[in-house]
DNA sequence: GCACACTGGGAAACCGTTTTCCGGGAGGTC
DNA sequence: GACCTCCCGGAAAACGGTTTCCCAGTGTGC
């Protein structure tokens, strides 16, 4: 392995020249050593050793990413997002899945906090589980104290720079426009009650519905994925319009109204959430809240990044996309 | 920021004894001090630098994954998988991409080898450009003489251990089963002809209909993504089967002949590759060729930490899947 | 009772950089 | 010509760990 004093040791300068040739240096060097430097740097192959650099410069240049799952396009666009933005940087990214599970969340802040990240961000949703909350946050705070940047997207629960997405309010307004087109009797399968994106969006929905003095809808606990979706959409009973709490669940929802037979919209409207570019050409075409995933992203890691004094909660408003997934009985 | 000198000084012990407690050692510490470490570190919220350690080790325990989207389930599934089983050997994942730019992937690969990454993977498809192979070779080269580990997922063309899916295999076979299913008149929805995945598919199944005396299919270059399946879907002439080289090509297909009011399969039989878990509820349900992406992912990273003196290439068949986007005409 | 492993603790060298500090020489000013 | 700046090169001290020695103390075997 060529290290940085070969390579002095080849130009015949010190290491103190060769560092500032090869690495950054607000100094400068002869143009006769410099010429040295890079050309013995290059016949032996040199590349420095970032952990040697990290270890001196006291600040490395990687961030870290903790997202659910990688395979689900809704963490995907906003760990895409969060990449271009650090690429632009300059920044190096860790990815972590934590396929769910809080303790392998709190895990991850731990080692990337071992691994001096200058940032971290925590994609994904919080759990309704004050315990856990607090350890991740309790991770969080050692980890801060230490001069890292943290930013969450989803809930406003860590006391750390948020992007936050209006799950809530996008329910909300969904539902009044569902209702817009004469439906009355909904359906909402909602996810997971602990997951607090499933919760919020549930919530947002019933709370919509009731406000407009229309029956309370049937609510459907289950996983928040694409199976999750399937199985629930058994039990909707009587409902002319089902509104699942994300895209990939609705996604599961079409395929069991398809295998029974049952025909959306005419006989059942079927509304998601998140607007996946995956899934843009499913049929029928899937109403929807656009979030701008790719953009969350980018900005959660602006945020981190530029992190001030004061904890910066950003909401981002979802955009009603009404599709062909969705009936008009007016 | 708090050190290991913090938590020995606290614990009244040596640096020695601090780190053989809180960091694995071969070496035994008595349970008096072993106590006394482990209560200062936790007290003082200490964790590990991990860059002193890989600069100490000599080794860090970070992989590197190179892939060209992170949105494109493709690649998000090959990392899935690649990480899955990183995770289960406690390596932590950096994950680079390039936008299909071979420039950056080349960078990447040096970034990595600077990070001391103990393996990087290649999961992308290489393209038809010989320089740019070299240079990439060159710079893997470099990182392997310095120790580093290389696995790549795709063509066989850069001399590292590879896990290569029968793309030229699968078309032939896919080719051949629709051909069995009575359909003559066939075009090819081929991708950018440098890419070599999308070149290797476009020729197994293009020599696969010639061989069976069935006329040449009409071959329509564009973009390996949905939207270059859409444009180049409406230049597929009098075709009764149309075989896009990737499901997302595909799905851009099927999209573009519901627009114009072309049944599929009725009026027209649509077919892809990789069967992206994604895409399954698609309507009409794919035609395609499975590969199984998680598993290649996590073989690759396998085959690099194994990694033993001669180059391993591992093929991996595709298995031929029939849906409803195909029409029998029998 | 004595040589002898063996155990567990500490001092210090080392990993590969960056950066501070020091010094020598060139050039400018009066 | 003396003095003062710059400018640039090198020696050496960090950075935060790991690990090799070395050493004192404690059983053990005969």
């Amino acid at each position: 392995m060529v290290t940085l004093e070969d390579v002095a040791k080849q130009a015949g300068v010190s290491l103190a020249t060769a560092s500032r040739v090869l690495n950054g240096s607000t100094r400068q060097v002869g143009s006769a050593l410099r010429a040295r430097v890079e050309l013995a740097a290059d016949e032996l192959g040199y590349r420095a050793n970032s952990a040697a650099q990290t270890l001196a410069r006291g600040a490395s240049n990687v961030i870290g990413i903790v997202v659910h799952d990688l395979t689900d396009p809704y963490f995907a666009a906003l760990a895409d997002g969060a990449m271009r933005a650090a690429s632009g940087e300059g920044l190096l990214v860790m990815v972590g899945t934590t396929h769910r599970d809080p303790e392998q969340e709190i895990a991850y802040v731990a080692t990337l906090h071992a691994q001096r990240v200058r940032a971290v961000l925590l994609a994904g949703s919080r759990v309704a589980d004050e315990r856990i909350t607090a350890r991740l946050a309790g991770e969080l705070v050692k980890y801060q104290a230490s001069g890292g940047r943290v930013a969450c997207v989803g809930q406003d629960l860590l006391g750390v720079d948020t992007v936050a997405p209006a799950n809530y309010e996008g329910a909300a307004a969904l539902a009044r426009s569902l209702a817009g087109l004469g439906h009355t009797r909904f359906a909402v399968l909602a996810g997971p009650p602990h997951l607090m994106t499933a919760a919020d969006r549930c919530a947002g929905f019933v709370t919509a519905i009731k406000e407009l003095g229309l029956p309370e809808p049937r609510v459907v606990a289950g996983p928040f994925d694409r199976d999750g979706g399937y199985a629930a959409a058994r039990q909707t009973g009587d409902a002319t319009c089902v509104f699942a709490v994300n895209d990939v669940m609705a996604v599961g929802a079409l395929a069991a109204y398809r295998e029974h037979g049952i025909r959306v919209p005419q006989d059942v409207s079927v509304a998601g959430f998140d607007d996946i570019a995956t899934l843009r050409d499913q049929v029928p075409a899937l109403t929807t809240v656009r979030l701008p995933l790719k953009d969350m992203g980018a900005r959660a890691l602006e945020l981190a990044l530029s992190g001030g004094e004061s904890v910066v909660v950003e909401h981002v408003a979802g955009e009603v996309v009404l599709r062909e997934s969705v009936a008009d009985l007016r």
